[in-house]
DNA sequence: TCTGTGACCGCGG
DNA sequence: ACCGCGGCCACAG
């Protein structure tokens, strides 16, 4: 079983609609915990694909992936991203456009 | 308990 | 706009 913070975090994920990103600091902030951005990072880092989370609508809150460029993962991320619709300035995405604000997780 | 770690953040230069 | 740096904190061993 996950941990609480990683499960909710996870749930904050799969809420993300489809065309709109949410960094990672948005998504711990969602989950509760507004300063473990890189525990969001830790979960789906182990996810590592086998899963039906949208993991590919986390970037960086600079609108830049995470993922090192020219990985797989970055690429797969960046060809989902774009055929969700998801507006691009070069090799980021375009935040201030497709950032999605998430209302905290009600039961803890 | 304590320590190291990381798909981060944001400020300053 | 691009670094570098210190701070963060849940989680594993």
């Amino acid at each position: 079983m996950p941990s609480p913070f990683r499960s909710r975090a996870l749930a904050v994920v799969s809420s993300i609609p489809v065309g709109t990103v949410m960094s990672y600091g948005d998504v711990a902030a969602a989950a509760g915990a507004p300063r473990a951005a890189r525990q969001v990072g830790y979960a789906l880092a182990d996810l590592a694909g086998h899963t039906d989370v949208p993991w590919h609508r986390v970037v960086r809150a600079s609108g830049a992936l995470a993922l090192a460029e020219s990985t797989t993962g970055a690429l797969l991320q960046r060809a989902r991203l774009e055929a969700e619709g998801v507006p691009w300035r070069g090799d980021r995405v375009d935040i201030g456009r497709c950032r999605h604000v998430a209302e905290p997780l009600k039961s803890p």
